[in-house]
DNA sequence: TTACGGATTACGGTTTTCCATAAAATACTG
DNA sequence: CAGTATTTTATGGAAAACCGTAATCCGTAA
């Protein structure tokens, strides 16, 4: 079982909760921290220590208030943890429940477990607790489980996200086109935009431009 | 102090939290229910056994999932209540943070509390129960009190509502000028519709129709 | 009834987007 | 180097959206 945990999550109530969770398993030596940087710091500073963390549950989104951050949100938190100490057992613990968003999580920052939160995360949270203390499989909740196995992703990349951006600030095509000339983004021909963006409506499934920054939106990719 | 408090609200974490902070305040008699269907039957039947609840801590949106319901919303099941028993005092309890939706809830809805889950919501709530228990003022979470100034009222009606939420489902115009005419929705025309989306970007400052649904959706109007 | 004003609808021209095809540029291969 | 893909750009016509103006409908009041 777990030694030393560190929780990143801004909301006292899940802080709580998870409090709870990790005392019916016995674990008391634990830290919390509201802020990704600050959960960042603490682990780093473990580390120096010799007295390292061997689990980090992460919140994915954290509320933006007054203090400026450098770590705005969980996914960039497990990202540099992962890096920097790669043997550590990390949870998250999130509302999100795009499959893209979570199958990303699992593929590059190489998660151990996914708990959503919901009806019964609490529940979950134990499970994924258990399972992979001891093992190196992997948890999902079963109502986001479907997220591993999607298939085929034709890779969207940064222009598309730019495109997009910039369509639902009401910028338009032809509008883009003259910043992409301007500012030296290479394919920057009307034809070049409308195969992308044809592309990206067949991708997203959807009717017309509108759908697909709708679309996008909701999916939290811009 | 209230007597008999009833909950709706669909988190493990936050429920725990709430029972925590009625126990605080002495308050034995609570119940809690995950689905807001829940809620209005248990609180239609406390009315009908003449033992009705005196606060209601409501949550905003709640996860769908495999079961049918006819409230899906925490706007909803506070309109209904309030309608069902007026002398009820409702707090709202959510992440929303959108200023329209908080102000029609005060004005709309007469709630008496709106309190905004984050890094210090245990103490808002407890502000807000001990505030509203003895007295008819209100409370609203700081971060959010400037909703409440905000003036300039929306002339935007149901149709609006309707016809933005078709566009980011991807119809176009022109389909759903067909599905007005079939559901025999008044201003149907090819020129109505169009004034009315003039309109809209006017009023949002939303340079092209993308811009307007990006825009509304940022604001939870859609 | 008639006259007026507001709301709705109809119409026409312009712009933007959409889509298919072809030309040009670039990369890849033997 | 020639020849063949692949990618990028160009072109033109169709559809959709945009925008101003004019005609029509409809309720109200003189």
């Amino acid at each position: 079982m777990f030694k030393k945990v560190i929780i990143a999550e801004d909301f006292e109530e899940f802080n709580l909760a998870i409090k709870q969770t990790l005392n019916d398993f016995d674990i008391v030596n634990f830290q919390h921290a509201k802020y990704c940087d600050d959960a960042f710091l603490k682990i780093r500073k473990a580390i120096q220590d010799n007295e390292p963390y061997d689990l980090l549950i992460s919140d994915l989104s954290f509320k933006q208030d007054h203090r400026e951050v450098k770590i705005g949100s969980g996914d960039e938190l497990i990202e540099k943890v992962r890096e920097l100490q790669p043997n550590i057992k990390i949870i998250a613990y999130s509302i999100e429940d795009k499959n893209v968003r979570i199958k990303s999580l699992f593929e590059n920052s190489e998660i151990n477990a996914f708990v959503l939160k919901g009806r019964n995360s609490i529940e979950d949270l134990k499970k994924a607790i258990t399972l992979i203390s001891n093992s190196d499989q992997k948890f999902i909740s079963p109502e986001v489980a479907s997220a591993l196995q999607e298939k085929g992703n034709y890779e969207i990349d940064d222009v598309d996200i730019k495109i997009l951006k910039y369509l639902s600030a009401g910028t338009s095509q032809d509008e883009i086109i003259e910043i992409f000339k301007t500012s030296d983004i290479k394919p920057n021909s009307k034809s070049a935009m409308e195969k992308r963006l044809s592309k990206l409506k067949d991708f997203f499934k959807a009717n017309n431009t509108i759908h697909l920054v709708s679309i996008t939106k909701d999916m939290g990719i811009i």
